[in-house]
RNA sequence: CACCGAUGUAGUUUGGU
């Protein structure tokens, strides 16, 4: 298993799925490890129901998850929950969400939520899957909140349209003095460009000269567009001409 | 006691059917 673990992983990247597959039989019973490393391998795929179904299968093989198999659980299922608010247009009313919840149970039960990288994963599946209070309890919840876990809530409320919230968010961010990083700074400016307030997003813009993240194109790029949308065309076009002049 | 295979979030904009 040592060696087919990386093997299979392997054949997942290279989009070989049906081969992937192949290794984990040949395997007979495996372990959790190479359990989840399958259910990373349908992820890679981008097939969610594979994984679930696998994942569902786990017990009746007398597989208990751990940390990481849940985390692929959770990815997955907010997979599922994306697929559907395409088909519906946006308005998430699908089995995702029970599944979820289902998952959520069974991870707390098992003492995993207090992991962070399981309680990350969770909040973001919940967003997927349009239930905004439970993705915010579980954030709530987090003890130790790194630059992943809060952009993953920033995302959050990007995903929902909850802007302000995003914003107000931001303040209890810098209360604490949290690292952020130019993914936090795309969805705030997001935010910014969402709910419209110029005030706002000069204050960001501050805040991007001062981390040096003016020559990240993602984020220069989301700036001007946040200054477009909140009607700022001279500064939109001011700090589009101090972009392209050499230091 | 050490080592070890699976390892969390997000990221410019716009249009068409």
């Amino acid at each position: 298993a040592l060696v087919c673990t990386p093997l299979l992983s392997m054949y997942a990247k290279c989009g070989c799925i049906i081969e992937a597959e192949d290794v984990f039989c040949s395997l007979f019973h495996g372990d959790v490890v190479t359990w989840t490393a399958m259910l990373s391998a349908y992820i890679e795929r981008y097939q969610a129901e594979n994984a679930l179904r696998l994942f569902g299968l786990m017990p009746r093989h007398g597989m208990s998850p751990n940390q990481l198999t849940f985390l692929c659980a959770f990815q997955a299922c907010g997979m599922l929950a994306d697929a559907e608010a395409v088909i519906k247009n946006g308005v998430t009313t699908g089995i995702s969400l029970h599944i979820g919840h289902a998952l959520h149970t069974d991870s707390t039960l098992r003492g995993l939520v207090s992991d962070k990288h399981v309680g990350t994963a969770t909040l973001s599946m919940y967003a997927k899957c349009s239930a905004m209070e439970e993705s915010e309890s579980v954030f709530d919840a987090l003890v130790q909140r790194d630059t992943v876990a809060w952009n993953a809530m920033f995302s959050a409320y990007m995903e929902l349209r909850q802007g302000e919230r995003a914003l107000l968010l931001y303040r209890e961010m810098q209360q604490q003095h949290a690292t952020m990083d130019d993914g936090t700074m795309v969805c705030l400016l997001q935010a910014c460009r969402e709910v419209g307030i110029s005030e706002t997003t000069r204050q960001l813009h501050f805040g991007v000269v001062c981390a040096k993240f003016e020559q990240i194109p993602s984020v220069s790029s989301t700036l001007i567009d946040a200054y477009g949308e909140c009607g700022d065309m001279v500064d939109a076009r001011t700090y589009f001409d101090e972009l392209c002049e050499p230091d």
